[in-house]
DNA sequence: CCAGGACGTAACGGTTGCGTTCCGCCGTTC
DNA sequence: GAACGGCGGAACGCAACCGTTACGTCCTGG
């Protein structure tokens, strides 16, 4: 039986190595030494770095966010980004993401995996937040989630993970008048 | 005297890998392979991988992009999503860009050239759309100019650099409406 | 108390890339 | 027509990493 806190140790070494030096530069023998742990005990468990690397992401990935209903739509939008903020902000997760992504577009696997993280419960977000809005009658009936997702996660995305610039405190307030007003506007 | 012809072909082909591997997997043997070039002409010019490529990057970086100012905000706004989209939309740019921003989170040189680029011109795009729409009394006086930016360059870099979802034909026509209420909301 | 198995270590041969060096070729320049 | 210099090619020693194997240790279950 394979020794669960060896795992544990190696998943986290991925996660931290996968932040420190990107997929594209991970190896194996890095991951052991950080892991405190011979390549065997690595090779005993996953067959190469891709299935490795796939399987802790989307392991990582999958953990669903909980999704928010505050019963109003400023209070289910402020919610959301600051759990995307605060997500987004973590160092671990600002540098793989991007990473990732970046190697996404060359490696039709990852992509895949990271689609699935996406599509499956973040765009799902945006889906039952604008559904709550327009069930509440906040937003217009024909509101466009594709749109709205791109509208609510863009801005912030852009400024946490491509600019790499600080939230001022009141950022997040005007970002949610701004992208409420969009939102309405854009029906 | 170098040759103009090879230094060419080495920088399109530092950018062609640079597309296809990224730059943690970037090689100077590969570059050279693809230029059909010599190791030592790439020695002869750069001193090494790093060097090689920040000076070709921030090259390509560094041209201007038209500023635009069509006579109104809209118009102004519709010019440069179209502008930003279609550079966006290059398989080139689509692929290094978000692979540099990544590697910028590791590398300070990198990050530097890429946000001396993206603030000087990039941004000023930005300041100098804004400062004419308040100019003009289409947007209030106090509009943030970095919250703006991020209104309008985030939904679109996630779109297709994140997301890499294509783009509808309304699509543009639907966030230049929504961004714009954005920012008049935003105040 | 013994067998099995997961462990770390070490080494294997093979590949890739580094940055450097030397060579012979060839086009310019004078 | 000779000197110069950039060129491609080949090889260098070195380092890292691949995926695999053999070995000896230690823990655990039966």
């Amino acid at each position: 039986m394979l020794r669960g806190d060896i795992t544990k140790a190696i998943r986290d070494a991925v996660m931290t190595e996968l932040a420190e030096v990107g997929y594209g530069r991970l190896s194996i023998e890095a991951v052991a030494r950080r892991a405190g742990v011979g390549k065997t005990a690595i090779y005993r468990r996953w067959s190469n770095k891709l299935e490795m690397v796939l399987e802790i992401v989307s392991d990582v990935a999958g953990r669903s966010v909980p999704l928010p209903d505050t019963g109003s739509f400023a209070g289910d939008l402020q919610l959301l980004l600051m759990i995307v903020g605060k997500a987004l902000q973590h160092r671990i997760a600002s540098q793989i993401i991007p990473d990732l992504m970046a190697e996404a577009s060359r490696n039709p696997q990852i992509a895949e995996t990271l689609q699935k993280a996406l599509r499956t419960h973040q765009q799902a977000v945006g889906d039952k937040l604008i559904g709550q809005a327009v069930a509440r009658g906040e937003l217009p009936a024909g509101t466009d989630p594709d749109l709205a997702v791109d509208l609510l996660l863009g801005p912030l995305y852009w400024r946490l993970a491509v600019a790499r610039t600080p939230l001022p405190d009141d950022y997040l307030d005007k970002m949610i008048v701004a992208v409420t007003a969009a939102l309405k506007a854009a029906n």
